[in-house]
DNA sequence: CGATTTCTTGATTATTTTCAACGGAGGTGG
DNA sequence: CCACCTCCGTTGAAAATAATCAAGAAATCG
């Protein structure tokens, strides 16, 4: 059984009768549904819970006083927003959705208990994902700094497309894209028209083909050398590894 | 009594005798000394040590395939490398002096003794920094994406010292600053060149003053404002709180 | 269908990189 | 002690890249 609550966490680690029956009984009080384009938590706020993402993408980001944003991060069905966060006094960053999700909110003892060593797998599950979070925020201060326009942006269209099939969530070369042009450049710290005239570069090298919400990749290989892209930083097991742990 | 080797982490918790004696003795066998510019792990390699760094700076980079290379955060003394990498198999970045450094290796089972609830004021300390490395992180991921070359070099000054005032490194508005233009570059995402004139122009609007090592903040508040730049997602004490603790 | 958001394009301006060259500081060996 | 070398900082000029401005087309949503 590979229900959107054990997707994320069992990628991880083996969970056990015990471990669903304690997610299972969350599940009843704690899931929250939003539309897209709603934030969870705010820049500021006291933090007081970790979410499980079950259905629908998220994102984490950060507005500066002069009005720009940049997205941090993403979070795709299956992933947790850092379970740690909840030690800080204030979040310095927000997490919204970016289409309407569902989630699973851990609250903060809850968290404290699972990391704590009661229920080790569930916990050894969410240390995996923090640092995996880590990897990938040191791979994007990289896509950021050294890759030029056109690869940063091959590079996240790389990355998700990755995650995404580690999750189940594509089918061939194809995947739902929800993402605006402007997401992208908020993303990549490029602007909304560069990445626009980027994109058609792409499209014309036939190395992509984005349509409505739908993007595919006829050559992911080709992709990832025109980005610099290797997945090794984001520690996933291909999908047959993902089927074989359920 | 402000030791070095206490000076990292007791910053994040209380530690009791104990716990001292625990550091201690692990400093009888696990203090290495590098000299500038050595690699104490290498992207690929699969890690066995954390490393609480006691003296000097170090960092963690990333290179890409076609050579260039990105710093991905700077270790100051009292910091500690992510305690959890040792998880996984393959380090996806590289760590290395700076300067002439002296630190202590945390090897792999201690850091999983001490996350796992043996002396749980160190083990809460590890967590914090990793809390802490995580949020700058983030800031980076800001810095690169969203601020122009001025402000992102102002920036990475203004954070250098504010975490350096934190351990008790400065000395009034100035600080040693061991890092070559070059290295400014390869963490600011920019080309030498332009680092060396945005400096020049850092200068001649007296923000800041730059001989040899020793970097001169004149007026802090004047170069963080022109920089965008706010400490709250540094989590840090400031001097007084820190002396506070010990 | 009307309104709004998203995408697209061209033209202009600004920023940043690259190329090339030179000076100084510090270290090494003859 | 001096010659030489390497690393680091500095500068100017040209080329490439990216941002901004402005406007119109296409898609989406109630």
């Amino acid at each position: 059984m590979t229900s959107p609550l054990l997707r994320g966490l069992s990628r991880y680690a083996t969970l056990d009768g015990d471990d669903v029956r304690l997610l299972e009984e969350q599940l009843e009080t704690q899931v929250r549904t939003y539309d897209a384009g709603q934030d969870f938590i705010r820049q500021g706020d006291r933090p007081m819970h970790s979410y499980l993402i079950l259905d629908g993408w998220a994102y984490c980001y950060k507005t500066l006083p002069n009005r720009r944003r940049q997205i941090l991060s993403f979070l795709l069905p299956g992933d947790v927003s850092d379970p740690n966060i909840c030690s800080l006094h204030r979040m310095d960053h927000s997490i919204a959705s970016l289409t309407a999700t569902t989630l699973m909110a851990l609250p903060q003892t809850l968290v404290r208990t699972l990391m704590g060593g009661a229920h080790p797998s569930i916990g050894k599950a969410l240390a995996a994902q923090t640092l995996a979070a880590a990897a990938i925020q040191r791979e994007w201060t990289v896509n950021l700094g050294q890759r030029s326009a056109p690869e940063r942006i091959g590079h996240v269209l790389c990355e998700l497309f990755h995650r995404l099939r580690a999750v189940g969530l594509t089918s061939g070369n194809q995947c739902f894209l929800p993402l605006t042009q402007t997401d992208l450049a908020e993303t990549t710290g490029l602007s909304l028209v560069h990445v626009n005239k980027r994109l058609r570069d792409l499209r014309s090298a036939d190395l992509i083909i984005l349509r409505g919400k739908m993007l595919t990749l006829p050559d992911l290989r080709a992709l990832e050398t025109a980005s610099l892209f290797t997945a090794d930083y984001l520690n996933l097991f291909d999908v047959a590894d993902a089927n074989r742990l359920v």
